[in-house]
DNA sequence: TAGATTGTTAATCGATTAACAATC
DNA sequence: TAGATTGTTAATCGATTAACAATC
């Protein structure tokens, strides 16, 4: 216990958000061993969810068993996921939740001061900026686009909307990261090249088209509003197909 | 050829989106051998994209083959997954677009006629009304609900915002299916709990809270869009590492 | 030291792919 | 009939779980 609160001491001046410089290399390392599943990778962000509200809870110490019956999940699967990156825990004792979580944010690039771009002001846009999504994560938006000239020029939550024109110029002076594409789907294939020509990092799709194009290095994460719905309507066939059966 | 006109025709007919009474047992039949993997459910939609696309381009036909390499998937997969519901396609034919696309939709629940509410008319809410994602899957949405009486009796794209103290009220008379949750977290257990006890079949939830409370037979599907966020982060931030490691 | 719990290897399970007989 | 392509079985691959030695 003696010997764990030193562990702890290790990391209770560290800033969970800000990233220092010094500390970068060790981030890069942690992901530069990248030859991790998607499996493991989609169920990151759960560990930061339930970590985050252990932390709130004030809990110190969790061992992989009683995470896995909050989860749940196993207590293997935990482990072996964690290990994908490293050694967060220490045996006999189980994780720090601040040290555990703080390594979780890491990896997920939460503090990693991406900085974002939506484009189309419309009211999915506003509604993402109004969220406080990008704040949470850690994530800056440094400006709306659009097309349209009622919205061009006015502000959002404190975030200006630009010209569409004026896209390639801001994003050379800004250093843009991310853009989050919320445009009808008949605008998403020359925007998408506009971006990727920029050399942008990653596309946050919302229109529910995939970009069918060379991608380069960015990165494309799609979020199919539509095909969720679908498999909920799957889902809820297939229970009432239950139900009707149990009733005959 | 000619044979395969005939297949054709028989689906010549048939309304894509409206399912009438007499086709409902054999759409139960379809979802009632339900011991299929989440695997398949989730790659389900895309195929309802893909074919639906085909369909606009006015294609009759398509083999596995050819659909595999339009979406990057192995034919084998197809023919597999297809397999879960029934023997859709033809030997030395390949599958009728018209006819495969209107299974899918079945499956998928397109035109079920499903009913739902959203709750919370706030941004998210609204935005989601004016995208016509549930139009485009035959899901009407019957109502809004906020407690916010600056909202409460407005009209948004023709769809009026009751007073959340009437749900139930509302709920019983008009046979609501789904509810698509778009409040803050803190009012998720209240309203999830009311839902629940009501009897609703299935939530579309965008809180990015878990709902954690017995279900009975309601189905939860989850739109966790900080999750996406992330991992579009930890994406970006592996990219990097790797370029940086090439510039060494 | 003894107890607890990790990190990691081995075993199991499920999902994907390949192959091919059935058949249009 | 011959060619094409499915439906389905068998083989492979990867992910999950179980087990346990390492160690705090």
């Amino acid at each position: 216990m003696d010997k764990y609160d030193g562990f702890k001491d290790g990391v209770r001046d560290e800033d969970i958000v800000g990233v220092d410089s010094e500390e970068l290399d060790q981030q890069r390392a942690i992901l530069a061993h990248s030859n991790v599943s998607d499996a493991v990778i989609k169920r990151l962000p759960r560990y930061f969810r339930y970590l985050r509200e252990l932390l709130r809870q004030g809990r110190m110490r969790i061992s992989s068993g009683e995470l896995a019956s909050l989860m749940n999940v196993t207590a293997s699967q935990i482990r072996q996921d964690l290990n994908c990156f490293g050694g967060f825990g220490q045996q006999g004792y189980g994780y720090n939740v601040n040290y555990l979580f703080a390594k979780i944010c890491e990896i997920l690039g939460v503090g990693a001061g991406y900085r974002a771009v939506i484009i189309n002001a419309n009211e999915l846009g506003r509604a993402l900026v109004r969220t406080g999504l990008f704040e949470k994560r850690g994530v800056d938006i440094v400006g709306l686009f659009d097309t349209d000239s009622d919205w061009i020029g006015r502000d959002v939550e404190g975030v200006f909307v630009y010209d569409l024109c004026t896209l390639e110029e801001f994003c050379e002076k800004n250093c843009v990261d991310i853009a989050v594409l919320t445009l009808p789907q008949a605008e998403l294939p020359g925007v998408a090249r506009r971006l990727i020509d920029l050399g942008v990092s990653g596309i946050w799709n919302y229109t529910g088209a995939e970009i069918k194009m060379e991608l380069g290095d960015t990165i494309v994460e799609n979020i199919h509003l539509g095909d969720s719905l679908m498999i909920l309507n799957y889902k809820i066939g297939s229970q009432k197909a239950i139900e009707d059966k149990e009733n005959l």
